[in-house]
DNA sequence: CCTCTATTTCCATCATACCGGAAGGATAGA
DNA sequence: TCTATCCTTCCGGTATGATGGAAATAGAGG
């Protein structure tokens, strides 16, 4: 995990609906959800909402699984455990942070 | 902590140029950094660092204490550890999340 | 008051993001 | 093959972001 890689999640994340989105696929755990699935729940157009994934997938936040002519949408945690652990390295690299105080308890 | 901030915090946080300002911040710890020892380091113009670091102090992630004509510059860790635990939360709410298990070893 | 330094605001330019309608694949089933 | 569904790509408009030079402001000190 390098700076740029970081600051593309980030900014990934840093879009309202995307957000919304990757929680969206969170709370709906391992099985997923369908491309239709989630665009029901958030209610924006289709094109809209495959641009905005397109973009999760491409950071590597999301991951797609065809099943037939559906996509199951599905959040990968690796993703958001290497990059929670890269902001608290930085965040915590003099100790002065009580994430990882808390974490190391 | 609401959506609405995480994504803001995410938005200040997901630009190269601004990741590198809140980790210059964190590394120079406590103390802090003027807004000219950040120029300095970063190596851009002055204009367009204030307008990020105007964007970090809107978002909680930066504070600022003026000391005579200086401005010194500290990460404010309350805020980042808040944004990673929403993080954590949303990730792991279906505790799948390795981040959560080991800070829960 | 004048000046010097530190920093911000103003302003303009260029690039990129966001949005969604319309058209284009991809896949399954009849 | 024809059709229907699901999803993506193409395209266009509008908005927001990034960048930095120039001018303005804030504070200290002569």
């Amino acid at each position: 995990m390098n700076l740029e890689q970081a600051s593309r999640q980030l900014e990934a994340l840093g879009n309202p609906t995307r957000l919304q989105l990757y929680r969206t696929l969170v709370r709906a755990g391992p099985a997923g959800l369908p491309v239709g699935g989630l665009q029901e729940r958030i209610g924006i157009a289709a094109s809209t909402l495959s641009h905005h994934l397109k973009r999760l997938v491409e950071t590597g936040l999301v991951t797609q699984e065809r099943q037939a002519t559906t996509l199951i949408c599905r959040a990968h945690y690796p993703a958001m455990d290497a990059l929670i652990g890269y902001l608290a390295d930085e965040c915590c690299a003099d100790a002065g942070c009580v994430a990882v105080a808390a974490a190391a308890s």
